[in-house]
DNA sequence: CAAACGATTTTCT
DNA sequence: GAAAATCGTTTGG
């Protein structure tokens, strides 16, 4: 009976988001729905997670800045064309791992990118990985900082968001609209008028949402 | 097959 | 604030 109620209560607390919530056929409304869930993951046994702060969405075909846009259909960015609920993890700049979201049906190459976490369980895991002696911002705070934090790499590509490697969470923590911020995204200027899109959503004051470069 | 480049981070000045 | 680090992916010849 005990063990029932726990179950249950886990369940209620730490509920795994279901596959309809990434089938859901707008990214920018899912983009605005990930502050304030859950990244989890579970590497070779070892548990860390933190709190999503910051994402972008990335609209697929239409999108200048996404990289399918076009429709470029390639082995890197065939992932993106699954139905939404897995891992899209891609090496930028030759060292940084890349963890986004994919969203939508199948065929329709949409994807989100997580831009930072504010830590929750498993941080002196987290500081060993990024050979941190103390916690502060930069430990997960950035796409390629929060991978490198939560043992993220690109042989993740393709896992389902619903375990047992990563999992995302709904807590039970949610924000206002006024503490929900959109503005353009970072480091899309190649993009032309799309790089104009309030495509970027971050929780207003956290320290763990990156700075943008000037 | 060669070459340019990027949804970045860190370090140094 | 500028620059280096660093390599898989993509594109062009």
């Amino acid at each position: 009976m005990v063990l029932v109620l726990q179950a249950g209560l886990n369940c209620i607390l730490n509920m795994i988001l279901p596959n309809s919530f990434y089938t859901r056929t707008d990214v920018v409304t899912i983009a605005r729905d990930l502050p304030g869930k859950f990244l989890v993951t579970e590497i070779h046994g070892v548990r860390t997670s933190g709190m999503i702060v910051e994402v972008e969405a990335y609209a697929g075909i239409k999108d200048r800045a996404s990289h399918a846009y076009g429709g470029r259909r390639t082995k890197r960015t065939e992932v993106m064309f699954a139905q939404g609920g897995v891992a899209y993890v891609y090496l930028c700049y030759g060292l940084h791992q890349m963890f986004n979201v994919v969203t939508n049906v199948s065929g329709v190459p949409h994807a989100i990118l997580i831009r930072g976490i504010e830590p929750v369980e498993g941080i002196d895991v987290m500081l060993e990985r990024r050979k941190y002696s103390v916690l502060k911002p930069s430990l997960t705070g950035g796409p390629g900082s929060l991978s490198a934090a939560l043992g993220i790499t690109t042989v993740l590509t393709g896992c389902q968001l619903s375990g047992p490697e990563i999992k995302v969470e709904d807590r039970g923590v949610g924000f206002s609209v006024e503490e929900i911020v959109a503005c353009p995204r970072i480091g899309v200027d190649y993009a032309g008028e799309d790089a104009l899109l309030a495509y970027r959503f971050y929780i207003r004051g956290n320290r763990f949402v990156s700075r943008a470069k000037k």
